[in-house]
DNA sequence: CGTACTTTTGAATCGCATCAAATCTGGTGG
DNA sequence: CCACCAGATTTGATGCGATTCAAAAGTACG
């Protein structure tokens, strides 16, 4: 996963004004490496490029609380209309970060309108994917879920699944188990028809 | 829940111009009552100032699968940048919406820039509330989900609960039942304390 | 060809949902 | 002021389904 990769999976980055582009510092971070901490001043917006990176706070036991996991994509993103960090920002794995200075960034939103339209359809974008997500998350039953998951993100109750179904689990908030067994079922029942990553709602 | 109301949970409400604002209808809707269809041209904006608003696609045998509820909030935001609605808008209950005209709507947020600062940061906002609440749901484990709800969403350990806690219950993804022997327990474990509306992590 | 990872199946366990019912609460109208 | 009602809160018993641990078979890649 690099620059040219992200730009596929995040349209938005096509819209970077080339002044921007070359204020961005690509920066490597080692596992467990803090990017920066709560209460530090914003001086950047990123975006993560390669590894994982994960927003954490900690409870007064020092026990990390996850806010959330980011792979491949911009985060922290209301810290652009911010004084300062909210949480931890911290390498999970060998990750590589894009670093946008921040008042450029805004800058940027500001003066370019394409730039900004894109951003704004971006955030909107995002909103309305974790809604759905939220959606699902709270249905119970993962047959319920796996057939929001086709409805919802696919084509006509068609899905074509562009990650290994382990991966998919995880984004069910399933166990691979779960769903590899739900699937069967769901198949046996014939709710749905499974050929290979596609899938079909019956 | 009126505009009023909304101004207070949506501070995004307050930077409304004023010409926009003139230009917004209420909108009363039965319990039932479809506000647009999947693939209907988008000509409004719209929040919900009272009741329930869901945004639902059928699968083909008829059934509903909710995508989204909505109360007191801004939805369909993405709708914007799109030409048409990804789903239907259909209120779950007796409900008032807020319509702006959409081309009103875009024109504001490209020559005010006040206005167009605060919508990117709702926007940001929400996109931050929702990856912790999607974080959280993918938690399993009720006393998990709880006590990453109060590091997240609480101030220093602390929160103070502005809703029922069956209405917690369900923005946590369990019944209240689980809610409520779940706080008992954390409780008698001594992990929080609770004192009425306002829990502390111990 | 070996290694790492995904996919698949099995068995045991545990926690949450569910159903049921009692109590408590705030708000309404008599 | 009290009776009453709707909704929230609380506790109990039961069953199902997901997790967990374990292990085997399949697959991609160097």
């Amino acid at each position: 996963m690099d620059w040219r990769d992200l730009s596929e999976s995040q349209p938005t980055f096509a819209r970077i004004p080339l002044r921007l582009r070359t204020l961005a510092k690509t920066l490597p971070l080692a596992p467990g490496q803090t990017l920066c901490r709560l209460g530090d001043r914003v001086d950047s917006a990123f975006a993560v490029i390669r590894g994982e990176m994960r927003l954490v706070r900690r409870d007064r036991n020092g026990n990390e609380v996850i806010l959330q996991r980011v792979r491949a994509a911009f985060f922290a993103e209301a810290s652009l209309s911010a004084r300062a960090y909210h949480c931890d920002l911290v390498a999970a794995e060998s990750s590589e970060v894009l670093c946008f200075p921040v008042r450029a960034f805004r800058e940027a939103l500001n003066n370019d309108a394409a730039f900004r339209d894109a951003w704004m359809s971006h955030l909107a974008n995002e909103v309305r994917k974790l809604r759905a997500q939220c959606e699902r998350l709270s249905l119970n039953g993962a047959a319920q879920r796996v057939a929001h998951y086709i409805e919802s993100e696919g084509v006509n109750g068609v899905i074509t699944l562009s990650q290994t179904r382990k991966a998919w689990a995880a984004q069910l908030g399933l166990t691979h188990e779960s769903l590899y067994r739900t699937l069967r079922r769901m198949q046996e029942q014939g709710v749905i028809q499974v050929t290979g990553a596609r899938i079909t709602m019956a």
